[in-house]
DNA sequence: CAGATAGGCAACTAAAGGGTTGCATATTTT
DNA sequence: AAAATATGCAACCCTTTAGTTGCCTATCTG
């Protein structure tokens, strides 16, 4: 497998954990800064407390999220790097789109 | 379901599509600008027409591209739009994530 | 028109995902 | 020390997903 899919599949395990609504969900609960105990995050999902262990397992993975033990608690807090490659990913490609009508402008106009 | 959810039922449909290795890769084909049939998106991918058909289908019905037929040909194009908000979506995240940041340290600093 | 090419549809399989329940373990709290 | 709280682990269920194969239809092309 070359760099660039070994990049590739990298890059779709983050979409792959933003591609369910309940962990966008627990992921705009995160965003808030200080990171949160399972079952408070669990609180108003209307799931069980495995079911989010579960999402939240799924997101730390991808490293979307980082886990940290303060006494029996498990927290767990936004890792904005996963996210912010994600969007430079996007950026890229949108990108190389504008490209692509800039080209497709200039043999039009031609 | 309240608008702010179905929004984000919305949106991790789109992540859902791109978290896929197979689909991100046709993405990157696709990104050239002009729309591609399906046989010829096939070429290179060691899977089978009615795989690829499928991935393709995923995708548009996440609207991050388009169908439209030439002939016997169905061809796809790429739909800024949809990366556009996804594009978005991140960013806003990621903003929220800077704010707290800027109100942690406000606190921390007092 | 006959053959080749591009797709669509359907059935089927194997594996992954999302959830649940039950029970054991580690930390607090009283 | 006992009760309560926060998790972890594992087994199990049901649905979805990723792929395949087989076959039928539409559209070109020689």
């Amino acid at each position: 497998m070359s760099m660039v899919e070994a990049e590739t599949v990298t890059q779709a395990a983050v979409f792959a954990a933003l591609g369910d609504p309940v962990r966008l969900n627990l992921l705009s609960r995160l965003d808030q800064g200080r990171p949160q105990s399972i079952t408070v995050m669990t609180e108003g999902t209307g799931l069980t407390r495995q079911a989010v262990a579960k999402h939240l397992k799924v997101l730390e993975r991808a490293g979307v999220v980082s886990p940290s033990k303060a006494g029996r608690e498990q927290h767990y807090a936004v890792q904005v790097r996963a996210l912010v490659a994600a969007e430079a990913y996007l950026q890229q490609v949108t990108g190389k789109w504008d490209q692509a009508l800039t080209r497709l402008r200039a043999h039009l106009e031609r």
